[in-house]
DNA sequence: GAGTCTTTGTGATCTGCGTCACAAACTGCT
DNA sequence: AGCAGTTTGTGACGCAGATCACAAAGACTC
């Protein structure tokens, strides 16, 4: 097992960035999906007296592969993205985080250190629980622990979900359609004509999504662009053939 | 989100296969890892009232993809292997599951379909627990909600992984050769000269492992036995120049 | 608005690996 | 032992996509 690089300088939720501290903010546990949604009054603020929020620009890390962790990152508000490198500078980005989820969690619960990076893809809140605090919290009460499992448990199907995305599809075209396809799925977006995509990624970035190099990115969407599937618009894509993106996706 | 094909037929534990039903062996709850292993008694009684235990051949679908959660599946013996398969008929191989891992746990407390299919590599003892029973016994002890969470971050860090396995190494032959590599660490093998790895799989699954086709492998393999690097013994596959195929893997 | 840096678009080239094809070796069955 | 089915070995061929190489278009700074 190869030792990997990258240790991020930063020893607390705090880093290198210009960060605003914040203080409210829980709005991120309304979300119907949010690992936190619904928990009794009583607990939100216990736990609310634990975090601790912070505000970081796009292209900041919260945490490194290697570290050992911290504790738990809540992302209120924003997107982040977990990447893994390997020794020659490559990457993948494993999944997109929204708001409303926990990153970290798998290596506080298992004592392990990140073995993946997680870097914000837009300006994001994000409140942090330190390792111990949220043990404690997680030990004091079931209920925390059985929604901590279930919390695992997506990220586990969205880890097999990306594998198959990358290793399944028969080409390039199918990679970067259901791609697509499935970031409309997972915010909440109609795929309707007209549906804008905010990705906030680069090609560079999509393609290491998908597992493919970057001309090939901009090449297959300037296909799509010419074939007036999608449009581009200010860095957002828009939807203009759903149906034929679906087919794009099957072959 | 395309629906996926290959519905088993069977409805419980037991399938169209010549099974045995055993009652004893919770040996597994020993290994050092398991998920079970240093439970307290009472708690392991418990489990052991609500089990079922069942004797699978080579080559045998403890569930299959599309499937709603009929329960946990431990693996007192034997391997299984969970595999995605797309909608013509390719598949990979998501992760190898040892002695004392459990299967379709996930599922279970996420209550989603099972989105792959488990099929063992080698005959397994295998112990089935309902839904309803395994939830009940979560439920009611925190202590092994914890040690889900546990095995839930294990079950997601082998995933990110293989993720890295797959999508990170240059070239085929470094992924045959992380791949031995990772497999001699995953069973306590010592990479030593002459550690025999008792695969049980053919080059096709090899290659399902590794995201490359058949004959790539069997080409791969070639060059490492003609190299003197690895040796084929009856199926098993006998590591020659252990520092050799380290440096394989690493470019 | 000039200058720098990042991102995107596109052509040209080269190659690793998938695919097809078939023979050889192995496995299991009766 | 003999036969059928599976698994493995290897050559030949073609192409999708990586890589290289720039130019054009945006984005951000002072």
């Amino acid at each position: 097992m190869p030792l990997r690089v990258r240790i991020s300088p930063m020893s607390g939720p705090s880093g290198p960035y210009n960060i605003r501290v914040i203080d409210s903010c829980f709005s991120c546990v309304m979300k119907e999906e949010g690992l936190l949604c619904e928990l009794p009054q009583s607990l939100l603020s216990e736990l609310n007296s634990l975090r601790q929020s912070v505000f970081y620009p796009r292209g900041a890390f919260l945490f490194a592969e290697g570290e050992s962790p911290r504790g738990v990152f809540i992302l209120c508000s924003g997107q982040a993205k977990l990447i893994a490198t390997s020794m020659d500078g490559q990457s993948v980005t494993l999944r997109v985080a929204e708001q409303g989820e926990i990153l970290g969690l798998s290596n506080v619960i298992a004592n392990s250190p990140y073995l993946v990076s997680a870097e914000t893809l837009a300006p994001s809140q994000v409140s942090f629980v330190s390792r111990l605090h949220f043990l404690q919290f997680l030990r004091a009460h079931t209920e925390v622990a059985l929604r901590v499992a279930r919390h695992l448990s997506m990220e586990l199907h969205k880890a097999w979900e990306q594998t198959r995305l990358i290793t399944l599809a028969p080409t390039t075209q199918a990679r970067l359609a259901r791609f697509l396809l499935s970031w409309a799925a997972e915010h909440g977006q109609e795929v309707l004509v007209g549906a804008h995509l905010a990705l906030n990624m680069t090609h560079e970035e999509i393609a290491e999504n998908i597992g493919v190099s970057r001309e090939t990115v901009s090449r297959a969407l300037a296909d799509f662009r010419q074939k007036e599937v999608i449009r581009v618009n200010r860095g957002k894509i828009v939807i203009l053939q759903p149906d034929r993106l679906h087919g794009l996706a099957a072959s």
